[in-house]
DNA sequence: ATAATTTTTTAGACAAGGCTAAAAATATTT
DNA sequence: AAATATTTTTAGCCTTGTCTAAAAAATTAT
């Protein structure tokens, strides 16, 4: 059984290999986790005898094959409860992260596996990352940025990048949701911007925020 | 805001004082909490330091009024959890305890809030006991042992002292839960044992299961 | 009223998880 | 290939919450 914090580590560090692959540097794990280099070192070396990575001095770590399915089974915990704090209680998707953040260490194998019934065994939470099953397996969607769509290219909304409440609350403001198709009229290529179309209506976005948008097509 | 541990001892001492009113001993506390009575000198001196309870050396300790009802929300969430996981998840009453006792401290009253409503606002948990409002105030059921009837008395159940798994396996395997009416049929003089009619099929208990239900009249 | 017992508090230690400051290893420049 | 800069580790300290053993206070029994 797992701390509280050596949870977190597990999370953080999976997260990261996830984007950059395996041998996650210290710093990269204390940046993530807002805390200092001197701490991961010592924790690092306690999941190490844990079994759950493997570490060696100066090389940065990876997990184990144990190690990413724990992680991925708090993930899959996270990513449920914010289907359930979306779907039955009325929170929207930029309120569900911190409150998540803490049932996704709640222990209960029966729990889990209920809710996961009780929601109709969702396949995406909210912000449209794939949720893992009771194994810790999932299949990564085939995304890619909005930045990447050519003028007059298609694609629907998939998930987000950036899960920062400011974002987000931009996003609805405009209409952008997971599922809306999202049309791209034209790219100004001094500066990047585009000229989209979502639900009907006409709009103009930076650069960064089509950075931060995933479409399928 | 409180940690993990303050919260269970404040939890701890107000089912205390619940039960046996105010000036609750040291080791009253550590044994309620299975710890020792100098971690429990140490704790309460800082609790006192938050002005949540009231601390005298050799004297005990009383909650104040902001520790009653912290003490009476965290019981409030606690309860509500456990209507969810029966209500929702197919939990049985008997399962419900370890799982509540770490979803009552999750921080965040727009969560407390949406789930009371999602719950359709339940007066109380699946034991029959109370659920505190949002300030902590709640009225206590007026409700007797089931050993205090007489013979040919009737009540409805609406509770249970001990909620060991054991205990309400037994009553579950009874037919006995919370409204179903009991009727005493004849009480045995020489061990307190009653003789009962539940779900229309008679059934003989011993006092000690008697002085463990809770029925009103 | 004094002795014996029980309860409570104090003192000192420990593990977890974090921090700072300094040392060691690795990377990057010149 | 040295010199400089960055990253990582070590060493030592702190806080929280716990424990054991011993001392002090309160209670109960004689």
């Amino acid at each position: 059984m797992f701390t509280l914090s050596e949870e977190n580590y597990l999370k953080a560090i999976f997260h990261l290999e996830m984007m950059s692959g395996t041998g996650i540097s210290t710093n990269a794990i204390a940046s993530k986790l807002e805390t200092k280099a001197s701490s991961v070192t010592d924790m690092v070396k306690k999941l190490a005898e844990k079994q759950v990575l493997v570490y060696k001095k100066y090389q940065g770590v990876s997990l184990t094959k144990s190690g990413k399915t724990t992680a991925a089974i708090i993930v899959r915990k996270h990513r449920l409860w914010e289907v359930f704090l979306v779907e039955k209680l009325n929170f929207s998707w930029d309120e569900v992260h911190d409150v998540a953040e803490q049932l996704e260490h709640i222990k209960s194998p029966k729990l889990t596996r209920e809710l996961d019934a009780f929601l109709g065994f969702p396949k995406t939470d909210p912000h449209g990352d794939p949720i893992p099953d009771h194994e810790g397996r999932f299949d990564s969607v085939e995304k890619r940025l909005l930045s990447s769509l050519k003028e007059n290219e298609v694609g629907v909304c998939v998930g987000v990048d950036d899960s920062s409440s400011n974002f987000l609350q931009y996003l609805d403001k405009n209409g952008i949701s997971l599922g809306k198709k999202i049309e791209v009229l034209s790219i100004e290529s001094f500066d990047g911007s585009l000229s989209i179309k979502v639900a009907g209506k006409a709009l103009s976005i930076s650069n960064k925020i089509a950075t931060n948008i995933y479409i399928r097509s």
